[in-house]
RNA sequence: GGCGGCGUAGCCAAGUGGUAAGGCAGAGGACUGCAAAUCCUUGAGCACCGGUUCGAAUCCGGUCGCCGCCUCCA
């Protein structure tokens, strides 16, 4: 049974569609305000392997996931550049895509952008004003909070609290009734990028679009709405606030939360400067060390940034690199002469266990730990000469559990080929330590490393490999 | 100040009532001409104090420390 925390609830929950062999997932995505650091690249990997393993279990997934493309600071740049917002947005939305490939997540089905749906957006403002949880003021209109009677339910907030804690660093302002009201839609200042509504020329305010385009793409109930844990509050509490009062119907099943990405134990945030941006991250560090890195501590929890860690990271990742490699000497290539053999009983018995963690509000943390000792599992079966039809049926486990987190994508096209001089090198050390010359031999390796290759001898022989990735 | 969360071996990280997964680093051993790779062995009683319980890292109370949110932010 698959359990799925809920911010909401507050505990896991038991995952029931909302439609019958479906998912829903919504995950706010960034505005695109500056380019995207390793902090957004988490909300990518959560929502990809959660689509990964939905659709292990068969579901039929579609996932959204969002640009906030109009906002201050995008209006603030572009009139900084000297260019039109959209080339702000573009250019970030560009590298977020960029990123998303580097890490080998599979794209979304919908990236719905603010701007794009304007006529959504007004629609809803509209339907709430009418309803009479939003009034217009002086070209802005606005939620108020106190005519929604759920509000706080998902931050575990109540409105005191909020006019308590706020009281001393919001401005008051006066075209609010209230000091907790919301902007839904914010009259244009002269100059700015501004949309027709029924209150003059002006912009969606930030809340507003995700509640507009989730239902647009993924209907008045889903299964999914996710995003960073800094999300609930406001953002996600607004959005309920919304979709609640405007429609009366529950909004979504699972609220799912990820940690922040901490920079030496700080938040990483593009206010105070403090941040890695992928930019430097995907020039330093392979994808999968990444991405093994972000997924080896569960999706809920904080998790720590640093060069220590990714290198840690890719020190883990070469023991799967190497596995892949001598099964590959041993018994062929992945997808040649597979059997229909049956796993052995110990990797059956991984598996499940692997599942059964996956099963757990996708503890991928505890699921590698699983995978750590399928690749031992196999590395003793290699050693004891196991059958090779059961090691390829074995083989086929682990990349099946290896699809499901998106790992280890490249080796299943390793390109291990070597130049020619380089395997004549290897050729003439081994006819060198057949005459027990090693002299030689080890002159030999030196210069086969010079040339930015490694060679180790194997039970098949010796081989060559390039060196670093 | 209010709300939420966290504190597990040198480091990272699972585990949420029955005597602590996994990874990295370290140590010893096997294999190897040497190495690489791999395999085997090896380390903690879970921030602290008190309570509930036959039994707690896991539940309750308190203390200390750290983080997030309350303001744009994955």
């Amino acid at each position: 049974m698959l359990r799925i925390y809920d911010t909401l609830a507050g505990k896991k929950k038991e995952f029931v569609p909302v439609h019958e062999g479906k998912v829903g997932m919504y995950f706010c995505g960034m505005t695109v305000q500056a380019e995207p650091h390793v902090g957004h690249m988490r909300v990518a990997l959560v929502s990809d392997v959660f689509r990964r393993y939905f659709r292990y279990k068969g579901y039929d997934v579609t996932l959204v996931i969002n640009f906030t493309d109009i906002d201050d600071k995008i209006i603030e740049k572009a009139e900084a550049e000297g260019v039109d917002y959209t080339a702000i947005a573009q250019r970030n939305i560009d590298k977020f895509m960029e990123f998303l490939r580097f890490l080998g997540a599979e794209e979304a089905d919908q990236y719905p952008r603010a701007t794009a749906h304007i006529t959504e957006i007004v629609a809803l403002v509209k339907t709430l004003v009418d309803k009479g949880f939003a009034y217009e003021s002086g070209g802005d209109v606005y939620f108020e909070v106190r005519k929604f009677a759920g509000y706080g339910k998902l931050s575990k907030r109540n409105l005191d609290d909020l006019i308590a804690g706020a009281s001393e660093r919001v401005d008051i302002d006066d075209k609010k009734r209230n000091p907790e009201d919301f902007c839904l839609w914010k009259g244009a200042k002269e100059g700015e990028p501004s949309w027709e509504s029924p209150w003059g020329q002006g912009r969606p305010g930030w809340h507003i679009e995700c509640s507009a385009m989730s239902t647009k793409y993924l209907g008045e109930h889903f299964d999914i709405h996710g995003g960073g844990t800094e999300l609930i509050f406001p953002h996600h509490e607004n959005e309920i606030a919304q979709h609640e009062a405007a429609t009366g119907s529950p909004y979504v099943n699972h609220w799912v939360h990820h940690g922040l990405v901490n920079l030496v134990g700080e938040k990483m945030s593009k206010s105070t400067g403090h941040f890695k941006t992928m930019e430097e991250i995907s020039g330093r560090f392979p994808a999968d060390v990444v991405r093994f890195y972000l997924l080896s501590t569960h999706y809920r929890s904080e998790i720590e940034f640093s060069d220590e860690r990714l290198s840690e990271a890719g020190v883990a990742i070469k023991r799967f690199e190497n596995l892949f490699r001598a099964l590959v000497r041993n018994v062929g290539r992945e997808g040649e002469g597979e059997s229909a053999e049956a796993p052995s009983p110990d990797v059956s018995d991984l598996k499940q266990k692997f599942l059964g963690a996956m099963d757990d509000d996708l503890n991928t943390a505890q699921a590698i730990g699983y995978l750590f000792e399928l690749v031992r599992a196999l590395n003793s079966e290699m050693e004891s000469g196991t059958d090779h039809a059961l090691l390829r049926a074995d083989r086929g486990v682990l990349r099946e559990l290896l699809d499901i987190l998106g790992l280890l994508q490249h080796t299943k096209v390793a390109d291990e080929s070597v130049p020619d001089e380089i395997v004549k090198m290897v050729q003439e050390r081994s006819d060198a330590r057949d005459a027990k010359d090693w002299a030689k031999a080890d002159e030999l390796r030196a210069a086969i490393e010079e040339a930015g290759y490694l060679v180790e001898d194997t039970e098949t022989g010796s081989v060559a490999r390039k060196a670093k990735g």
